[in-house]
DNA sequence: TAATTTGTCGACTGATTAGTCGGTTTAATA
DNA sequence: TATTAAACCGACTAATCAGTCGACAAATTA
């Protein structure tokens, strides 16, 4: 049987997407996860910490997953492709946790303490736009930028196929949208 | 003085933003707006009413100033830039407002059906989509992927710009930043 | 083995909340 | 003016919630 924290926040986690934080009774979560309310407290301090915990572990299990198949000697480009399809991937697969993000990464229940320790786990990215950067094979706009506009325009590409999830079965359309990223950055 | 159904949609964009939906009680969004609960539930029957007419209200708002100063003969470029421009501007101008999409328009509180009404007015927008894609001055890709795609960025840029405000005084990072959107969809 | 720490339980409570209701005031209409 | 309707008020309530507590069980350490 997997561990009652695993499971309280794997719990937690799809009820706070589907009925929004304050809407989740911490006992609706006890009931759910097969545990007592105690027991939940007993992990969590309070319905707070159990959230920013909760968006931190899926920020690790995200990154490992970005990161993923991305070779040292790959080309810049080769790299922010991999980079692009495992985001895609990683929506598909982790719906629940994509969905978090969406809602919870500009909610004020996540601190800035929790939010600035989620973004420094971006840093392996980062390095490769910087790379790319100083080989001119990236446009010369600030690394901070071009990795807001990266990323937001990767979710749109997300909630575009959340919504059309039979587009993804073929593959052309993922192609053109990696096209359409690519000749944004590119210098 | 203002009308006190405005002064309730406006105070509660502020909290709701600020607390979250559950975290701010009606009485609370009654007492900063200077009425009694009892008128708040006369103009909004419950609370989930007041939050799904406030964000049709907020994409009313928005709509209309992202298509402002845009003219019929202009290209789809200058078009598209304008809306580019727009979106920024208004994001700036209604910081609330724009946090208010960030955090809810992913969230249960608003159902689908309010959703979808906020999408229908996007059609004016989507048109210039289309004809760009005929004129192929546009990418060969769904119009859908498209928007999302161009959302997202936008968001990503305007994320950015809230963080680096003092950037924004020079013009040349945001012009940039058009470059790089319009080489990601530019045929 | 004994002692200590960690994990687990669920009934309980003080505080809070969405929405009601009966009434008053203001505005519109006949 | 008289009548009706709409706007507005705030005390009140039944329901709900985050977190506590004391007790017991399991695992770890001495």
């Amino acid at each position: 049987m997997k561990d009652k924290r695993e499971q309280i926040l794997e719990t937690s986690l799809k009820l706070f997407v589907e009925r929004g934080f304050h809407n989740t009774p911490t006992s609706l979560i006890a009931k759910e996860a097969g545990v007592a309310t105690g027991t939940l407290f007993h992990y969590f301090k309070t319905k707070e910490e159990l959230i920013n915990s909760l968006y931190l572990e899926i920020k690790d299990d995200m990154i490992a997953v970005l990161v993923n198949k991305i070779d040292t000697h790959d080309t810049i480009k080769a790299k922010l492709k991999q980079v692009f399809m495992n985001s895609v991937f990683w929506a598909f697969n982790k719906p629940f946790q994509q969905l978090f993000f969406m809602q919870y990464s500009h909610s004020p229940y996540i601190d800035q303490i929790t939010k600035d320790q989620g973004m420094q786990r971006f840093s392996g990215i980062l390095e490769i736009i910087e790379d790319g950067k100083k080989t001119e094979i990236l446009k010369n706009i600030s690394t901070a930028l071009l990795f807001e506009m990266a990323q937001g325009f990767i979710n749109g590409t997300i909630k575009y196929f959340r919504e059309n999830q039979q587009k993804l079965k073929d593959q052309t359309e993922l192609e053109n949208a990696f096209s359409a990223f690519w000749d944004g950055i590119k210098g």
